[in-house]
DNA sequence: TTAATTCCTATTATTATTCTAGGATTATTC
DNA sequence: GAATAATCCTAGAATAATAATAGGAATTAA
């Protein structure tokens, strides 16, 4: 199926809403992976990208764990997912950062697949976690951008 | 990278828009795959499904082919996709036609996930072949969404 | 009748994803 | 200060998805 997210990016958000959820004390991996039911080890892999763009902090030792290193208000779902799974590009031949983007010749969808890019971003940049924190606010967003 | 378009869409709609290009003559695969590099085993995989939804029709022996078995005008890249590779779910746990969607506990996200389907299926299906015959047409159809 | 094509299915090869294993480091608690 | 509980790190195994190949049967035009 096209435009799949993989669990990757996918546990990422969970993980990110946990922490969200739990506010200013260290949650560890451990709880989360039994409440989750996700493997720990995974979880460790993943959020190491998180920790490394300054999104959750650790701390190590008994009773530590992780917490988020900023506002929920101020977390996009879209930072949370890029951070772990890289830029969105739906298909390698509108890659920027590839100089040799080869691609089968006249690919004139260029512009459809770029632009499918931008308005996955922009989905995925509206929403914070603190909008997931609140049903509420995530349906008012939504009736909003229907309209 | 997340919400990846596999090379069998993104073939998909290279091969299509051979067809469109081609107007009303039957084009064998192996013309297809010599101009565009794509192996020609692979394209009749994926021209399969696209015959089946009544997309293309072919020809078979000396003389034969694939043809567009409608108006260019009246092909969007969406169907092109979703046909050779089902429907847009970026997230299992948001497919409807799945009764067991198991998803880890509490997840909020899903709105988000269907959201983001919906916007993905959204610009697919406002491109047809023919827009992308012309490139005024679809620069033309840019300015208008992005205003 | 021959050549060119679609049409069909099974299998292999390749790559990406998910998970496991094992350990090193750091902090808390007793 | 020893035991414990956690992060932190890396390599690799297992699994799944994707891409490509192989070999042929059926059909049509020349």
């Amino acid at each position: 199926m096209p435009f799949r997210l993989s669990t990757r990016g996918h546990y990422a958000v969970l993980l990110m809403y946990e922490l969200a959820r739990s506010g200013d004390s260290f949650i560890s991996l451990s709880q989360i992976s039994s409440s989750q039911k996700i493997s720990q080890g995974y979880l460790e892999q993943i959020i190491k990208p998180l920790r490394e763009s300054g999104l959750v902090k650790g701390r190590k030792g008994s009773g530590g764990g992780y917490m988020l290193a900023k506002d929920p208000s101020e977390i996009t779902v879209g930072e949370i997912v890029r951070s772990v799974e890289g830029p969105v590009i739906p298909v390698k031949c509108v890659d920027e950062s590839a100089p040799l983007h080869y691609c089968p010749d006249n690919c004139r969808a260029r512009m459809v697949w770029r632009r499918v890019g931008e308005a996955i971003d922009r989905v995925l940049d509206s929403i914070t976690l603190s909008d997931l924190l609140s049903e509420e606010g995530l349906n008012e967003k939504e009736r909003r951008n229907d309209s």
